[in-house]
Formats: structure tokens, sequence, C-alpha cells
DNA sequence: ATAGGGTTAG
């Protein structure tokens, strides 16, 4: 027999350090070394299909392992293991049976991916039940698989769905525990060779009927597609079923916590983000206190788990701790902590300091950038969110399906059309389309953005609908004054077993105030409380009170206000007085801008309205005093803007902008118009006009406005025939609104105008809203 | 064996 040579050597000793191996040519080279020097043994060619495991190459672990007849557990291991980090549940179950049928043992090592299998699964009774097995091969108090089934347990929940009454997991467990303790604790006193023959029939027997029980559940599970799983963890971790029953689970998680006889940072750090999963705030917190008298640190994984459960519950001076802590652990410029942390001060709307994180950051990936982007968009930073999205694919980052459903609300507020169509053919390109976030803001996009065909051929095409597509859909017909349409649908929610919430209360609801169905509204407004238990928050008052007031009821609405019984805010208030104006009642409107007074001093719109009120009334007087009060308080009211989109590019308008590189254009097609109009029987409305001035200074004052200079702009920079999108930050002015039916009908074009509200659709000298609004 | 980001609301 000839020595081995020094490069054989290198082969072994590679062979048994499998963490020195790192690429996919270094894993292959190691492979035909094995091969050229005939050293393709069982056992060599099972280390190297560990090694090809261990880096994550599944067809080359497969390819190796299906060359073996009798492959050993190792080979098997890998297998299992390849399967699972590769998102393959059921694979990895399928290959894990195989092993225990060829007559293989499990051991410690293999339960881990198994276990994940489960979780992935999102198979609870799996998981219970290959727990039982663990318990009896009596590997329960190892310390990797334990805290494997602590993870299990963290992410699984009892979904509502399987309706099955079901015992306590942990209490089935703790029986199960005893027993298996009892025998194991006889066979170590009497040891092995005093054993009876019977104890180790008995427990053998029972090894292998759990086993047989654990396969026939594996071959049970019904075969679902990859994207279906993640709808279904999308469904489980939201608000829907968050609150049923997931404590038997956090109890199983706790026991076993408890028992472990060894436990390492993984273990605190698994049970930490346990707690912090299952929404256990205060719970969460002393653990990671008593981390520290268990004398470990907490590291990235610790902090990136619970500054989450900080975020949700906006605690900020907690979250500046844990910003220290991590400071002080040099972590803060670690990406998982960094995205957390930037993600919990704008969940805390401190986007500056989100930002200073976000700077700070050297090595940027797609989580972090789209943690700021969401920030900036969650706080109404919708131009900002789209410079770090323009400034991410500049750094070559790909944009994922978080990153659209990130993004798309900005273009749906900011009604940017264009833009979403362009994303919206990305994500249709690259197969996104079914995702249930994505799918529901393109719903919505599309609605803001006037297209609600389309989004009702998104919404409908929806495999999966939940509560949020719903309600999207629902906003948008209401948007769009379709009040019928949005009854049905939030009929047919019901119908189809979702329940409302709180935002799906106030969608239909307003959809019901934008149509003036006074006896509907009434109706879900009593029906959240009675049959839903929700609670009416201010914006449901809101929408019934302005419903009663723009029906002319203001007595009534004044009285339904005064019987709130959370205290009504302003904004409450400020729908009667809007109310007020249009019924022009000052007597109301004073009481009413009282009341708005007491409870928001600081209410400009107000001072606004009432003075508009006076106006009308060419209560000259009264209107410039409650117009000096406001000038007093030094408050600045929101400045009225509208934009336009032609050719893809955003043209923005205040009123009376005379700087504007337009305006004069815009200016002498207006008076052209304006003569084409009157000779229609337009009048100008200048009632509202506050200033008391020359008739003719009104009527310039009125032609102003934003909105008629975005519309003007649009008419003369558009071909024939294109319809006119316009949004407005506040409300259509009523003036605007009778001179736009006027326009529509003599340049014989469609204008769409979007306000703070609703759409309104001018055609031929109507609008879709039946000027009811 | 453990960790971070997403859709509806005037």
């Amino acid at each position: 027999m000839r020595s081995p040579t020094s490069t054989e050597a290198l082969v072994n000793s590679l062979l048994r350090n499998p963490l020195s191996i790192k690429s996919r040519s270094q894993a292959q080279q190691l492979h035909a070394q094995v091969l050229k020097f005939q050293a393709s043994s069982l056992c060599n060619l099972s280390l190297l299909l560990s090694i090809y495991s261990h880096i994550n190459l599944l067809h080359d672990s497969l390819r190796l392992f299906n060359t073996l007849h009798f492959p050993p557990a190792l080979a098997w291991k890998s297998v299992i293991r390849c399967y699972t980090s590769h998102g393959l549940p059921h694979k990895s179950l399928g290959s894990f049976i195989g092993m225990l049928a060829s007559g293989l043992y499990p051991d410690h090592n293999v339960f881990p991916s198994v276990l994940k299998a489960c979780a992935m699964l999102m198979d609870l009774n799996l998981g219970e039940s290959l727990h039982g097995y663990i318990i009896r091969v009596g590997l329960d108090f190892d310390l990797y698989t334990g805290n494997a089934l602590m993870n299990m347990y963290s992410k699984l929940r009892f979904l509502k769905k399987s309706g099955r009454q079901r015992l306590g997991a942990s209490q089935v467990l703790d029986e199960m525990t005893e027993r298996t303790r009892s025998v194991r604790t006889a066979s170590v006193l009497v040891g092995n060779q005093g054993r009876k023959v019977s104890d180790i029939e008995a427990f053998n027997y029972d090894v292998s009927c759990r086993s047989r029980e654990f396969e026939a559940q594996v071959l049970e599970i019904d075969y679902k597609p990859r994207s279906e799983y993640r709808e279904m963890e999308a469904c489980n971790l939201g608000q829907q079923i968050k609150d049923i029953s997931h404590s038997m689970s956090v109890d199983s998680v706790r026991k076993i916590f408890e028992m472990m006889p060894e436990k390492d940072l993984v273990s605190w750090n698994t049970i930490i983000a346990g707690n912090a999963r299952n929404g256990l705030y205060g719970e969460t917190l002393t653990m990671v206190r008593e981390m520290g008298g268990a004398n470990l640190k907490p590291d990235s994984f610790t902090l990136s788990s619970v500054l989450p459960l900080i975020a949700e519950n906006v605690d900020i001076s907690k979250g500046k701790e844990i910003h220290g802590c991590s400071i002080r652990q040099g972590l803060d410029a670690e990406v998982y902590v960094a995205s957390s942390l930037i993600d919990m001060y704008a969940k805390c709307t401190r986007v500056v300091d989100s930002y200073r994180v976000f700077t700070l950051l050297t090595e940027r990936d797609g989580i972090s950038w789209n943690s700021i982007i969401a920030g900036c968009v969650q706080n109404g930073l919708f131009d900002e969110g789209l410079k770090f999205f323009r400034q991410m694919l500049m750094a070559k980052i790909k944009p994922k399906s978080y990153s659209f459903s990130s993004i798309m609300p900005a273009c749906a507020h900011l009604t940017t059309l264009h833009l979403g169509k362009q994303l919206h053919g990305y994500i249709t390109r690259n197969g996104f389309d079914e995702n249930i976030f994505i799918a529901s803001s393109l719903v919505d996009m599309y609605a803001k953005c006037g297209n609600i065909r389309t989004a009702r051929q998104i919404f409908d095409r929806m495999r999966l609908r939940d509560m949020v597509s719903w309600t999207a859909m629902i906003m948008g017909c209401a948007l769009h004054g379709h009040a019928l349409d949005a009854i049905e649908l939030f009929e047919q929610m019901k119908t189809e077993g979702i329940e409302p919430n709180y935002v799906a209360f106030m969608a239909v609801l307003t959809a019901c105030s934008h149509a003036g169905l006074v006896d509907e509204a009434w109706k879900y407004f009593n029906s959240m409380t009675l049959d839903f238990g929700i609670a009416p928050g201010v914006e449901h008052y809101a929408a019934v009170s302005d419903l009663l007031g723009r029906a002319g009821r203001l007595e009534e609405a004044y009285d339904f206000i005064c019987g709130m019984p959370i205290g009504p805010t302003g904004s409450v208030w400020a729908t009667l007085l809007s109310a007020c104006r249009v019924h022009k009642n000052v007597d109301m409107a004073e009481k009413v801008a009282n009341r708005i007074l007491e409870v928001d001093p600081k209410n400009t719109g107000a001072y606004i309205l009432l003075a508009n009120i006076y106006s009308a009334a060419r209560r000259w007087k009264e209107a410039a005093k409650w117009r000096a009060s406001l000038r007093r308080t030094g408050i600045r009211k929101t400045p009225a803007c509208s934009w336009i989109e032609v050719r893809n590019k955003v043209y923005a308008f205040m009123a009376g902008d005379e700087s504007h590189p337009c305006y004069e254009k815009i200016r002498e097609a207006m008076e052209v118009l304006m003569e084409l109009m009157e000779k229609e029987g337009y009048v100008p409305d200048t009632s509202e006009v506050h200033h008391d001035v020359e008739e003719e200074q009104k009527k310039y004052l009125v032609c102003s406005h934003s909105e008629r200079l975005a519309i003007v702009f649009g008419i003369i920079n558009t071909p024939a025939g294109t319809t006119i999108r316009v949004t407005k930050n506040l409300r259509v002015c009523t003036d605007c609104h009778t001179a736009t039916k006027f326009i529509s009908k003599i340049v014989g074009r469609e204008i769409v105008v979007r306000d703070n509200s609703r759409f309104h659709h001018f055609k031929n000298g109507t609008c879709s809203c039946g000027d009811y609004w």
C-alpha cells in the first residue's frame, strides 16, 4: 500500500473541515480531487454532500445524493437541510420520512431543519407530533433542537379556519414529557444492562408508533404552491387572526425555555423574538433585561427583534434607549439593527432621526432602502420617498415586492399615474401581480388616479382578497361617488366572511355621505357597535354629521355631535360648519364656530370658514373681525394648491401665482373662455370672495384659483379630446365647480378633478357628483 | 438553531 501524498492529506483535512469551503468552485474542485484519488468512499461522498449543502447548493447536493445506493445519515441530513433552506418544506419532510424508512435513527442535528419545515407549512398539528417524537427519542433537552422547537411554536398560531376544537397543546406535551422522563430516568438508574427488556421494547414500540403517526400526517398534507404559503403567512400575521389564542403557542415556548438545561444566546434571542412577534410588550422588554443576569449581552439579533415591537407601540423613549444600547455595542451601523431603527423612528413620526441612521449606514441592502422609503411615504413625504426610490435604483439595488407596496401609495397620493403605470408594468414583468399587498396598493393607486375601471379589473382578478383589498376598492368607489357599488362590495365582503374593521366602516360611511344616503349611513353606523363591537371614532361621527349637515338637517347634526361619547374634535364640528356655509345659516355657524374654538383654538379652518360665511352674507365687518383674529393667532392656513400631469410631467399651481412661467398664456386663454362662458349663461359667483372689493376685481380673484389655472393650463397644452385630470389638495371651490361644468361643455372635453375628498367628473356641462359635495 | 422593511384611513 502506498502512503498518502500531501495532496491526499489536504483533501482529507478539507473534507473534515467543511466550514473552510466557501464557494461552489472550491467544493467542485474538492469533489474532483476525491474522484481522482479514488477516495470516493461512502463516507467521503457524504462529507462532500454536507459541504455542498452547507453552502446551500441544492442541485449539486441532489446530484451527489442520487448516486448513493444506501445513503448514510449524514447524506440524508444534508439533503433535508438543503431542502428546508430552499423553502421546500414538503421535500424536506419527505426526505426525513425516507431517512426513517431506510432504518436510520434521527439525531440531534436533523430536527432543527425538520422543525423549520413544519413552521414553513404553518402546520401546528404536525409540529406537535414531531415534538412528541422528539421527546420520545430523548432529544428534547438538546440545545439546538430546543431552540428550533421554540422557534417553531413562536411562529405558529391556531388558525381560526381550522375550526376543530383542540386540546391545549402544552397539556398534552406535559403529560408526554412526564411519562418519557420516567422511562428514561429508570434506565439511567438501572443501567442499560439491568434495564428490563419489556421496558425497552415498549419504548421502542412507542417511538415507532410516533414516527408512523408523524409519517401519516406528512402524507396527508396537501401540496400547495409556494406563493400560497406566503399568502397564508401574510394573512396569518395580519390583524384578523392576531388575537386568536396564540397564548397556547406562547405557553409552549415558555415551557420549553424553562425546561432547557442549557441555554445560550440563541435560546434567549429566540424566545425574545417569539414574544415580540406575539406582541407581548412588557414581557419582551423584561426578558431583554433578564438576559444581563444570565451574563449575556443583547446582540444584533436581539435588538432587531425588539425594535419592531417598540415601533408598533410607538414608544419613542424605549426606542431611544435601544438605540443608545446599540451604539454602545457598536451595532448601530449594522444593517439589521439600522433598518429596524429607521423603521422605528419613522413609525414614531421622527423621520429626521430615520434619515440620520440611514446616512450613517454604509452598506445598504434592499431592506434598509425600503425602510427609509416606507418611512417617508408613511409620514406623507411622498416626494422624498420617490427620491429615495430613484436613488435605490441608481445604487443598483433591484426593487422587490416590498419596494413596490411601499412606493405605490406615493403615486396614489400624488396622482402620478404615469409613474404608477410604469411600476405596474415592472410588477407584471417580474410576477409580483399575485402579491396581496401590491395588488391592494395598485387598486388604491388606480382608484386615486381616477382610473376606477382599471382598479376594479385588478380587484376582480385577485385570487385572494383580504380586508385591506376590499377596503381599498370600497374607498375607491366612494371616492368616485359610486355609492351603490361601494355598499354592494361591503355586503359581499361580509358574505365572504371577512370582518370589516374601523377603516372599512369609514369607507362605506364615506360612500353614503357622498351620495346623501342618510338611512344607509345610520344603518352602518349602528351596525358597527351592535354587530362588530367597534367603537365609532371621530371619523365615523364626522361622516354621519357631514351627511346630516349636507342634507340640511343642521339641528339634528348639532345634537348628534353633542351626544358623542368621545369628545368631538374640531374636525367633526368643521363638517357641520361647512354645511352651515352651504345652507347659508349664519346663526348656526356662529354657534358651531364657538364650539370649535372651545375644543381647538388653533383651528384655522374655522376662522376662514366663518369669515367666508359672513362675507357671503355681506356682513363684512364680522368677516374682517374673524380674519383679523386669524392673523393674530399667527397660524398660516395650508396653501391651496392644484396640479396636473401633462406628458409625464407634473405642473403645480398656487392661487394667483403670477410668477408662474405659464401664467400669461393661461390668463389669455382664461379671458377667451370667460367670454364664451358668460354667453352660455355663466354668472361668476363671487359671494364667497372675502374682500369687499370691486365686482371686476372679485371676478379676477375667483378666476385665479389654483384648480382653474391648472384646468386651463391642461386645455391649452393637450390635444383635443384628451381628458383633463387635475388634483387639488383642498376642496374645490363652489364657483370653480360651476365654471368647470361650463368649460367642459364649451371645450367638449371631459375634466376630472380630484380634491381632498372625492372625484368630480365633468362632462357636457354636468358633474358626476350632482352638485352634492 | 435566532433577526430587519410592505397594502386601506381626511
